[in-house]
DNA sequence: CACACTTGAATTAGTCGTACGTAATGGGTT
DNA sequence: AACCCATTACGTACGACTAATTCAAGTGTG
């Protein structure tokens, strides 16, 4: 996806990672790095730095004659998009999806009232070509190119909001709206309601309403919530 | 604060880390490895681990025969507690600190709404006791007494959201929190109206009136903006 | 002559193995 | 119960080698 295999340590992660954030080891379980290294038959130097890494997010902890311990669920780096990503191919993955929705039903209406105001006007030339480009694959199952156009969409709101924090989302948001098309069920063509409500929101940062901006992206992430409830009640 | 010195790599980190945020090494600048071992006398796996974990918080990217490249501000990690401390101690602090404000202003009522849902009773305790307390040392320049009881009751509104993503947040705006204490204009008491908002939003959770809580807070983080423009128009 | 392509040398990170240092643990002794 | 010491696994250092990428010189071609 990102950057795979990047090197020995990347594979080990790429493993080791997946494994930790899906709770294949309960917290407080003891790993050791000699142990690890022959197991993925990798050098000590290896190993340790992909525990250096996983010690950065928080996964695990490594402390002298005891060994590498995995820290609890409550203490992972979970904004960290490598952890987002391994938690979103694991078991876990409809309550990570759940709690990212969540967040994106706090953060997106809040970003789309700002672009509303700060929002150049090259950045609503794209919103309402990414709007445009949502409307013309709407029907007739070009669920992939309607998945295109929507990532750019919140994307360039998250953008246009001019705060660091809100356009760093865009990669969660990204995995979430992929994840939705590629895993979840949708069979069917999106939502027309929704459709709109994307429409209307270009409309609404070009006009630099940001009350309304707010509300139409409320409404969508709404949408979104409701969408979970359906398929996870 | 949290992990101090675990090791000779870490304290590279606290060198090189805030050196990277606080931009000194403008994006595209190129370090080599061995250069920076010399630098800060250690082995060349210690300096290894070191930049395995600045790439892991995606500021830097180690490429073969080219070295470490600063990678630019739009792709770092920005969630990242460490990173986040970092900024904090640097330069673009009041930049960072209006990030956060405004990141805070969008997720803490939508947090205090859920909270109102899904506090336990133990939690709506430790609300009212934490508003109890800023209230109690809301007068006399007992500010590091108030600054406690505020991280607090921020930390169990969060944490009571029941979302994990939301939870995570706590950490930082304990930063935000503790920076405005310690190194923003506060010589005198904090603002009686927002005392009494804090102990409106624990009624409001304990009554499990979720619009209210929302709209309290929303005030809260309303009241935080504004001291920022106060501050730094 | 200008341009594109090939080749090879230089450079820097990547990997490995070993040796030794060091702190935390657990058991044994006083 | 307090103390001491051996064990253990991580921490650090060093050296040698590998491999990939860049850059430039050289070559061929239009």
């Amino acid at each position: 996806m990102s950057t795979p295999g990047r090197g020995l340590h990347g594979h080990v992660l790429d493993t080791l990672g997946p494994a930790i954030t899906a709770g294949e080891y309960p917290p407080g379980s003891v790993l050791r790095t000699d142990e690890l290294a022959q197991h993925f038959e990798v050098s000590r130097s290896v190993m340790r730095e992909a525990v250096r890494v996983l010690e950065s997010m928080h996964l695990v902890e490594s402390r002298r004659r005891v060994g590498v311990t995995v820290r609890p669920k409550a203490e992972w780096n979970v904004y960290d998009p490598q952890v987002i990503r391994w938690r979103l191919a694991g078991t876990d993955r409809p309550h990570q999806l759940r709690s990212l929705t969540v967040l994106r039903s706090a953060v997106e209406p809040a970003a789309a009232g700002l672009a509303a105001q700060h929002a150049t006007a090259e950045q609503c030339a794209e919103l309402t070509e990414c709007a445009l480009g949502m409307v013309a694959n709407s029907r007739g199952h070009k669920l992939q190119e309607y998945l295109v156009h929507d990532i750019a969409f919140h994307r360039v709101i998250l953008a246009a909001s001019g705060n660091e924090m809100f356009a760093r989302l865009g990669d969660v948001v990204a995995e979430v709206l992929a994840g939705r098309t590629h895993h979840e069920v949708m069979f069917e063509d999106p939502d027309p309601a929704a459709v709109t409500l994307h429409v209307q929101v270009a409309e609404a940062v070009r006009a630099g309403d940001a009350a309304r901006a707010r509300e139409l992206t409320r409404e969508i992430t709404v949408g979104a919530l409701q969408e979970l409830d359906i398929l996870a009640p």
